[in-house]
DNA sequence: AGCACGCCGACT
DNA sequence: GTCGGCGTGCTC
């Protein structure tokens, strides 16, 4: 396992150099450099501790990875320049995984440390330069060297850095008057984030000095005493601004206590709590099922012994996983371990975190992406301290910086999010399970509809499976009915709506009851088509349809990848003709339709075009909840873990949308979606009814859908996963090469491709996919090509895989574009 | 990545 | 003649 470097040592143990991960990005010096210690910072530094070195003609940022008492190259070694943090941001089993992750993703090791700590923390050196010995010349007005004496008069608090951005013409000088000594440089760093702290006072005071004191002070300052009384009285020490509140003091009242020390000022660092607003109504376990349990004495055995597992927990949607988890996490943390709750989307889904907080409140901290950078990283700052032994967060809390991790939670595991979209692309799943190896912990995989991947791995018995099949309050599933949109339009149906769904909006209306109304696709319109020519207006940047929408009275195309926006055309722009028209549905179109066809219907419709505010999210879902609408409409951020009691009907307009997309997990997404929205329907006392349309309703997906039966599902799939050497069979990398001209970014490909094929082309357990043009062609102006490779293992062809990636990444950049690499891809874009 | 050093075209 | 273009090479 540790195949890496010569023979770094963990502890320092008197060692003379430290090796350290430099933050600079380039593969070119992505390798630990030797630093010597200087002996004040030699108790201060361990491995993961951050450290400001020399490197080059400037100062960087870099993380110590290990020591050794020798160095290949004892004439260039310099000392480390600065300790950075009193603790250590990396523990040695987070450099060990940023190792992991750099070689299983390739990408750097510096760029693997950032993914795995919060964004604030980052450092920059900075220089300030001083004028030492003006010189002796008279400069002329105009001359450079006029000019930065100009400026350094003016604004002595600028850097050498902003000077050097906006005049870079001066480096030159300002570097001969350093030499000269007319000019001497002040280094400092400068923290990405504020540590935010509070002021608090208290007194040290016993009874008898306070009496001593109250004498000391003049009769006339009754406000003094009253403040010093106050704060004895108080023994803790308390926030100022709460004293000044509270007593009418102001710090006028304070400063001559403060000067005869009957009062001590400090500031304490205090946490930014994104929730401290907010008040949480203490939850207690409640009584599980059989099933439950059962669910849960498997975790607790897990978690109990001294083995790494995954178990993969099956349950339908209304299984009651919750409180398995949650129960689960309690046995984790009564010994004495730590757990990590991950859930896709956090930010859509506040229902799982306010249950956390109920059950768990002050133990647990919440990490997700709306965070501010500050909240972010006061939150990991708590996790690092041990002051939390529960994180709830996205994707990234995977890297909670514990301990002794007991139990990690992926919550609707088969989701896309838990793919990270730059770099480097992790599967969020994976990094549990290596986690999980150096912690002895328990990975839990939840869905109601598992990853293609993770079902078959249970199938092979490499990790364990527990189901819960039905649903706690013993509701029966509801009842789907799929309709052949070709028959309603055949006896005379045009509208976007089935007569079945009509009526059955009609009937929940009668009864007061709710609906919701699922449509994968925002904007009004799909298309935009000239019924002369056959014109279709395309994002000049990204070559993709653009989208109709209509908003306020204004006729507007958008592109959905890039945000362009143009004016809906009058004339075609090609042929001139006024036969331009729009096709396809959209939520937009739907809506319209529904108030047509519903005259007294109130509708609120949620997709990216309604949701962009900060909370627009909670406060549109709220309104349905307290009823202000019969009918939610939205795109599938309305499929994710909402229940509403109220609800009993679930329509979706077209379960296609999802199917013919150029990638081989869209059955098994459209599996998914409909799975997941049917859940939705029918929870609580009321029955449920899914109605489910579609032009083409006798294809798998949707037939097992139908009858949420995964594993036939499950069945058929793997069998058309195998005969087409798809995952779970073989593993997916996807290069793709992105350029501003067509030509380079082919050309780069085909590079890429051919050096592929010299180094695995003769393998049987590899596929070489030929360059293509990249299902997303052109994106914001740039052409992209993807050259996909197939694999069995990943070790034994990670070694070419990385040879060329890195090959022909410095071949990209010298033509204007870039590679990217995307190990174990999941979609293919 | 940055920054320095080094070798070729248009200019006070 | 020089200033400054960016190609090449190095960073403990």
């Amino acid at each position: 396992m540790n195949a890496h470097d010569n023979a770094a040592v963990t502890e320092r143990n008197g060692a003379r150099y430290a090796e350290v991960i430099v933050e600079v990005k380039s593969a070119s010096v992505d390798r630990p450099f030797h630093y010597e210690i200087p002996s004040l910072l030699a108790e201060r530094v361990h491995v993961g501790t951050r450290v400001l070195v020399p490197f080059g003609p400037r100062r960087v940022e870099g993380y110590i990875v290990g020591f050794s008492a020798t160095t290949e190259v004892p004439e260039k070694t310099k000392p480390l320049l600065e300790v950075l943090d009193d603790d250590p941001p990396l523990t040695p089993d987070l450099v060990e995984l940023a190792r992991w992750l750099s070689e299983r993703y390739l990408c750097t090791k510096a760029a693997a440390v950032q993914a795995l700590l919060p964004s604030g923390m980052r450092a920059k050196a900075t220089t300030f330069l001083r004028i030492q010995n003006a010189p002796d010349s008279v400069y002329l007005p105009g001359s450079w060297e006029y000019d930065l004496l100009q400026e350094l008069y003016q604004s002595p608090n600028k850097t050498k850095e902003q000077l050097l951005s906006e005049h870079p013409e001066w480096r030159p000088l300002i570097r001969t008057w350093v030499e000269e000594g007319v000019l001497q440089e002040l280094h400092g760093v400068k923290h990405g984030i504020q540590i935010k702290t509070m002021t608090y006072l208290s007194t040290g005071l016993t009874e008898s000095e306070l009496q001593g004191a109250l004498d000391e002070i003049s009769n006339r300052a009754k406000k003094q005493k009253e403040l010093l009384t106050y704060l004895y009285e108080a023994g803790d020490a308390l926030l100022m601004k709460d004293v000044f509140a509270e007593t009418g003091a102001s710090s006028a009242t304070l400063k001559p206590l403060l000067e005869k020390g009957f009062v001590v000022k400090e500031d304490r660092e205090v946490h930014r709590d994104p929730y401290a607003s907010k008040h949480f109504e203490p939850s207690q376990p409640l009584p599980l099922t059989p099933m439950q349990d059962n669910a849960y004495q498997t975790i607790k055995n897990a978690v109990d012994s001294d083995a790494p597992q995954t178990i993969l927990l099956q349950g339908v949607t209304g299984s009651g996983k919750t409180e398995v988890y949650l129960q689960s996490i309690a046995a984790c943390v009564a010994q004495g371990r730590q757990a990590i709750m991950l859930v896709p989307e956090i930010s859509l889904t506040p229902q799982m975190v306010e249950q956390f907080k109920k059950r768990f409140g002050d133990e647990v901290a919440v990490l997700h992406s709306r965070l501010s950078t500050g909240e972010k990283y006061d939150e990991w700052r708590r996790i690092r301290h041990g002051e939390v032994n529960i994180v709830v967060g996205a994707r990234s809390a995977i890297f909670a910086p514990f301990r002794s991790i007991g139990l990690m939670i992926i919550d609707e595991e088969h989701e896309n999010s838990y793919k990270q979209d730059d770099h480097p692309k992790y599967l969020a799943r994976e990094v549990a399970m290596y986690r999980a190896r150096q912690h002895k912990a328990t990975v839990v995989l939840g869905s109601a509809t598992p990853a293609l991947e993770t079902r078959w791995w249970a199938h092979q018995g490499i990790i364990q499976r527990v189901e819960m099949p039905e649903r706690v309050r013993g509701q029966k599933l509801p009842k789907v009915r799929v309709l052949d949109m070709r028959n309603e339009l055949q006896s005379g149906n045009r509208s976007m709506f089935s007569n079945a769904l009509k009526t059955g909006i009609e009937e929940r209306m009668e009864r007061g009851e709710q609906i919701i109304l699922f449509l994968n696709r925002r904007g009004f319109a799909t298309f935009v088509l000239c019924r002369s020519c056959g014109f279709v207006a395309r994002c000049q940047d990204c070559e993709i349809p653009l989208t109709y929408h209509k908003a306020r009275g204004l006729e507007q195309l958008r592109c959905h990848y890039c945000g362009y926006a143009e004016r809906m055309p009058e004339t075609c722009p090609d042929c001139q003709g006024d036969h331009v028209r729009h096709f396809g549905t959209g939520t937009q179109r739907v809506e319209e339709e529904l108030y047509k066809v519903f005259p007294d219907a109130k509708v609120i419709r949620m997709d990216v075009d309604t949701t962009s505010g900060k909370d627009a999210h909670a406060t549109l879902l709220q309104r349905f909840r307290q009823g202000e609408a019969q009918i939610l409409l939205g795109t599938q951020m309305i499929a994710k873990g909402l229940d509403f009691p109220n609800v009993t009907l679930v329509g979706v307009i077209s379960a296609e949308t999802s199917l013919y997309l150029p990638d081989f997990r869209a059955a098994e997404r459209t599996f998914q979606l409909l799975t997941q929205v049917a859940g939705r329907a029918g929870r609580h006392e009321l029955p449920g009814e899914v109605i489910v349309q579609s032009y083409n309703p006798q294809h798998y997906a949707i037939q097992f859908a139908k009858d949420q039966e995964y594993e036939k599902f499950f069945e058929h799939e793997v069998r058309h996963r195998y005969s087409l050497n798809n995952p779970p069979f073989f593993e997916l990398t996807a290069f793709t090469s992105v350029n501003e001209d067509e030509m380079k970014a082919l050309h780069l490909a085909r590079h890429l491709e051919d050096l592929l094929r010299r180094s695995l082309g003769g393998r049987d357990d590899v596929i070489i996919l030929g360059t293509s043009p990249a299902p997303l062609a052109r994106l914001q102006g740039k052409y992209r090509f993807n050259v996909v490779l197939k694999y069995k293992k990943f070790k034994p062809v990670s070694k070419p895989i990385r040879e060329a990636y890195q090959a022909l990444q410095g071949e990209a950049q010298k033509l204007g574009g870039y590679l990217t690499i995307d190990v174990n891809a999941q979609m293919i874009l």
